[in-house]
RNA sequence: GCGCCCAUAGCUCAGCUGGAUAGAGCACCAGACUACGAAUCUGGGGGCCGAAGGUUCGAAUCCUUCUGGGCGCGCCA
């Protein structure tokens, strides 16, 4: 994969060298500093981009900072021609001015199509995203919907920028929870043959449990009557996890989210992974043995308490399963983990990382994102929601409801960790003014645009057939300079693991386009300037298919 | 009680890890189609960034305390 540095990172790369060679010929007396940033300009007034880096140093060289960016200005050398000028402002800013041939040049990266934004910054290393992971004791809720977009949206950012990316689905199908399926599915089944049973309030309420039940009636009729309890519950649990989770596969499909893998909880137990896992860390010192219970030392790894992994019982813990699952993460090479949650899980980030620090791995190798859960709302009145109650709204119901792309453009419009208010009555009442027609209609626009150009007689052009000199326009530069970032917002995106950058950069860029369309005509009596217009709006449809589809939102050629 | 997160325009939220005059979308008001698609555009009002201190050249952002919300604090998953 071909790293098109960024114009930001060929800046930071000159006024690096600057700085040293400050430093070496002595102007400046101080160490090299750790950190040297050049970020974008909210103002086009301070340039395109600019750096503090004189400030930062005031104290370090002992010299006052606009003194020290007048020193860095006379040494600084555009070896690359990048720069129009370069100002000192402020207290002490470097304003950088880069010369209007660089932005429109970078538009020849968009000739890359669906590859234009990739950056190297993975460099091939192996990712992997972990998310939606629900037990398969219901069909996935609204709940769950977020995280998945969420973690599918990350997965494919992470794509972009260079990482080989795998999304996997841990299936929690061991345990407490998995025998109280069984048992709510089995006592429907009893209940469905006349058969009268207490239904415990702790089991299953939902009404698929009966269907489960109508489901294994039907194709086995009553052979299960007389069986025992200890006998035909594992079975009904079988049964009943394996079609749930085949309905979580398939409305995953639905929403646009697919996983390279499923990994089951049992299966690590099967293979003897846990208790290798519990030697490993034993022989580590890491574990004590408090009469029949075994206790991992998280605290030494900055946990609050200690955490049980083997139960008095002898059983180990849902925890000390996550941990042998976490390490057979690092076994297989992967030396980017990104864990996707509910908010709701964040007292368990401790422990997890003390995990991965114990297993002599880097803290860093493990990053979580948190994902706050959704409020539901009809009407404006909130619907409360429990798996165990029965009471919720699906994720196949609000696809069926609002569509996919409104669905998931409006869990990306925030970041993941602040709440979200889903109103579906207000999703759907306002699906012709939601936000994600706007960016959609874009695209749609400029499908139209090349359409009538077609008419008229022209070609859509490449980038050598436009003279981009051509475009004086404000506006123009504006859209130029907005599509050849991307590439930034990608890298931004990926490093921070946030996935709502994209909205609204996707916003942004589709008023500017929106704003100039109204203002100016692409197609002209002026040939020239038509094409090279129309070279333009091609980029930006480049731009905007290309985000949406890293949105999983479709990019409609007509709306 | 302890820990984590949040508090920014009437509402819902951004604010790129400490930068220059705090932004956007809804909502409200006033305008723009005999012109490439009006699912669009143009203009307008709106703010003690919850409160008080502190750190420094500089704070919505970092530290402390307080107020008000959410969540967690199991040998559940």
């Amino acid at each position: 994969m071909i790293m098109q540095l960024t114009i930001q990172n060929r800046l930071t790369r000159l006024l690096k060298n600057a700085i040293k060679t400050c430093v070496d010929k002595n102007y400046l007396k101080m160490s090299l500093p750790p950190f040297v940033e050049v970020e974008p300009t909210k103002d086009p007034s301070y340039g395109d981009y600019a750096s503090n880096i004189a400030m930062m140093l005031a104290s370090r060289a002992k010299k006052n900072p606009r003194h020290i960016a007048q020193i860095l200005f006379e040494e600084f050398h555009d070896s690359e021609h990048i720069l129009e000028r370069i100002e000192i402002a402020g207290p002490g800013f470097m304003n950088f001015f880069v010369r209007k041939e660089i932005w429109t040049g970078l538009l020849a990266e968009t000739e890359r199509n669906h590859l234009f934004g990739s950056l190297s910054l993975g460099d091939g290393r192996k990712a992997q995203v972990e998310f939606v992971s629900a037990n398969p004791t219901g069909p996935l809720h609204i709940g769950h919907a977020r995280g998945a977009v969420v973690g599918d949206v990350i997965a494919n950012i992470l794509k972009m920028s260079g990482y080989t990316v795998f999304r996997e689905y841990y299936i929690n199908d061991a345990g407490n929870q998995m025998n109280n399926l069984g048992m709510s599915v089995w006592l429907r089944y009893l209940e469905l043959l006349g058969i009268k049973a207490d239904f415990p309030e702790n089991c299953y309420q939902g009404s698929y449990i009966t269907d489960l039940a109508r489901e294994i009636l039907k194709n086995e009729g009553d052979a299960h009557l007389s069986k025992t309890p200890e006998e035909v519950i594992p079975l009904f649990t079988d049964y009943s996890a394996n079609s749930i989770l085949d309905g979580i596969k398939e409305d995953l499909r639905a929403f646009g989210v697919t996983f390279d893998n499923y990994f089951s909880e049992r299966a690590l137990y099967a293979s003897n992974a846990v208790s290798r896992l519990l030697d490993v860390l034993g022989k580590k010192g890491y574990t004590y043995w408090e009469g029949e219970t075994r206790w991992f030392k998280t605290t030494d790894f900055g946990d609050e308490k200690d955490r049980v992994v083997v139960r008095r019982t002898g059983e180990p813990t849902y925890f000390a399963a996550d941990i042998a699952y976490h390490q057979n993460k690092l076994e297989r090479g992967f030396t980017d983990i990104i864990d996707v949650w509910g908010a709701d899980h964040h007292g368990y980030i401790p422990r997890m990382s003390a995990a991965i620090q114990a297993l002599g791995h880097d803290k860093n190798a493990l990053k979580i994102v948190l994902v706050q859960l959704v409020n539901l709302l009809r009407a404006g009145k909130p619907i409360a929601m429990s798996t165990r109650s029965g009471e919720f709204v699906t994720l196949k119901e609000v696809l069926d409801e609002i569509g996919k792309d409104a669905a998931r453009y409006n869990f990306l419009m925030r970041r993941s960790d602040s709440h979200l208010d889903f109103d579906l009555d207000l999703a759907k009442k306002q699906s012709t003014e939601n936000p994600v027609y706007y960016v959609q209609y874009a695209h749609a626009r400029i499908c139209s645009i090349e359409r009538m150009a077609i008419e008229r007689g022209y070609n859509v052009p490449c980038y050598h057939d436009a003279n981009l000199a051509l475009l004086k326009l404000p506006e123009e530069m504006a859209i130029v300079k907005s599509i050849a970032r991307f590439p930034e917002v990608i890298e931004g995106a990926a490093k921070a693991l946030e996935p709502h950058r994209l909205t609204f950069y996707l916003n942004d860029i589709a008023s500017l386009f929106h704003s100039y369309y109204n203002k100016h005509k692409v197609i002209s009596e002026d040939k020239d300037l038509s094409i090279s217009r129309l070279f333009l709006v091609k980029a930006a449809k480049v731009v905007f298919r290309n985000t949406l589809g890293l949105l999983g939102v479709t990019a409609p050629e007509r709306m």
